[in-house]
DNA sequence: GTGAAAGCGCTAACAC
DNA sequence: GTGTTAGCGCTTTCAC
């Protein structure tokens, strides 16, 4: 009986490579970078390199190239939306032989700094976060140092970074134009956290959609629940005792509508009979609802490729073109949630 | 007016940081690893290190230690359940000081390939994955490398990994028992790919159910729509086009049980009125549909925890131990969607 | 085209 | 404890 192999075999190395096929370790690099090779040392090598199993060591690469093919993501949490765009991404990443390494902060400013040392200390080519107050500042001293980011949702004005954006005020007004259009006056909205421009954009786009209809806006009507599912099911339960409740309510996004569609179940509120409801953030389970939830998705895919274009120019050669921003349209589907107001 | 400097510094090496602070490399390397260092020593390189915005270059740093801190996660596509791990997993990671890449492979071979070559030449410390039947063999020679590799989800057994696996079968059978219990004795299963083990042991936990209550499996009931939501639709209609239709689905996962919903809607079939349905996989637009759906949530928390267990064991020292399979048991939230059947 | 050789930034062994 | 030094595996000059 033979020995058993406990020790694993060293993985080999391009020395290993380059000795075998007997060739310099130089040629074999030129060949692993496709570069001009003589046809019969190319065969030679290229045979050797399946015999030995060898691959690259990724590592020793980059600390001569100075590019790990590494883009971190830093989010505050994989939820619905950030989740459909890490899906997107990562398969775009992988047409351009990258991947995405994922970091989830929590918004918690600790967690924050962790990502991004992180990701500056194992050199990801980019960094693609969705942007948030606290974080401005301590992201600055990286972009200066040279870390390549690319914003997403949540802008950060004033850092040097690319952006990539939804149209959120206009997807907004639209949704709240609709409601308007069925004769409402009395349409509350459930924003998020007014430090985050992705609120404030919604926000606008609910008071646009008022002023074009000629809609006094009511302040008792304007709550924010900070993007948070329990806040949007007290939210609504406010709404709802108030003296002259809405006839509809805006959710902000998927967790907030959430929280309010609870509350108006547990207590019988029927959607759209006693108040009529739209979303923003769209998910498969809204269509199935009865009634079907009107929302807007957001276009992650759009985004996804839109964020991959942007790090292929940048990371290619000449780079170092000015700072883009892109914004992108989201489509609203129209659902049985709403009900045209009787006059 | 002083020149603007254009060129990027060069980051600060451990060698800067020596100089400066007057040591050696060596001590600058032990006071980064925590070694016992002289206080005058320590406290100078501290303030070096700060002056310089000095910061651990991971790449290098790897090529000795032969560690990157980095976990590879390779999953089909980042839906409701992998999220959800996901975003676990990086929590729990971020403890340990590790952070996860994503590679989604699309359940196609060549992505799959991708995606474990690029692990594996980055040197992750480990990659965790859901098994996969057509992955399997290609696995094998990676794992025979010596890549250390946890697989949670499907099993793809004689592999040699660590395994994190939910009581598929048990909670499986609880669901169905559920609706058995109700007096229904016609319960149809739309049921995921067969090639996979959380398919089949879905599967086997809605016949245990079915035995223990002494009810005859009707293979017209059992469906197979491949985990897939369009399919799932389609599954429904043909269950109901039975001369004798189903009282009671079970939907093995989200997407399919959507797929039924969907068909459900449309055809005005209402739950549970006319028909019961329970679902594998809990969303938290389930507890807020009309009527709430009864669902098993996946132990997500706790499988995030199981894997990274085992990680620190077997990342740290002495972790040759003998490869461990934990199994976590899943939950089920009785809600609306079922009704008693009268006799 | 190709070989030889100089590092990239770090850790670990070794003497002191 | 600390300094010195030999690599880790690769890319990239530079001659030829």
């Amino acid at each position: 009986m033979t020995d058993q192999v406990i020790t694993r075999a060293r993985p080999a190395t391009i020395i290993d490579v380059a000795r075998a096929a007997g060739v310099a370790v130089g040629t074999v690099s030129r060949y692993l970078n496709g570069q001009p090779i003589r046809g019969g040392n190319r065969d030679r090598i290229a045979q050797v390199i399946d015999e030995l199993g060898y691959r690259r060591n990724s590592a020793a690469a980059s600390m001569k190239t100075n590019t790990t093919h590494i883009v971190g993501l830093l989010v505050p949490a994989v939820g619905e939306f950030h989740a459909a765009l890490l899906d997107r991404l990562t398969r775009r990443m992988r047409q351009t032989g990258r991947a995405v390494l994922c970091y989830c902060h929590d918004t918690e400013p600790t967690s924050f700094m962790e990502g991004l040392e992180f990701f500056a200390g194992h050199r990801v080519d980019a960094v693609v976060m969705d942007g948030n107050e606290d974080l401005r500042q301590r992201l600055a001293p990286y972009i200066a140092e040279g870390m390549l980011v690319v914003l997403y949702d949540n802008d950060l004005p004033e850092l040097s970074a690319d952006r990539v954006f939804v149209e959120n005020r206009r997807a907004s007004k639209r949704l709240v134009d609709h409601v308007l259009d069925l004769g409402h006056e009395r349409v509350a909205i459930i924003h998020g956290n007014l430090r985050d421009s992705v609120a404030r954009d919604r926000l606008e786009g609910y008071r646009d959609a008022l002023k074009a209809h000629g809609v006094p806006e009511h302040p008792e009507l304007v709550v924010d629940a900070g993007w948070n599912e329990y806040r949007g099911y007290t939210c609504m339960g406010d709404l709802m005792a108030l003296p002259n409740p809405p006839t509809a309510v805006f959710g902000a996004n998927y967790n907030m509508s959430i929280g309010a569609l609870r509350w108006l179940r547990e207590h019988d509120v029927s959607i759209p009979e006693d108040i009529s409801l739209v979303s923003f953030d769209d998910v498969p389970a809204f269509s199935v609802h009865s009634p079907g939830i009107t929302a807007v998705g957001q276009p992650v895919d759009k985004m996804a490729e839109a964020i991959v274009s942007i790090l292929t120019e940048r990371l290619g050669p000449n780079g170092a073109l000015g700072k883009r921003t892109m914004r992108i349209d989201a489509e609203i589907t129209l659902r049985g949630s709403t009900r045209r107001l009787r006059r």
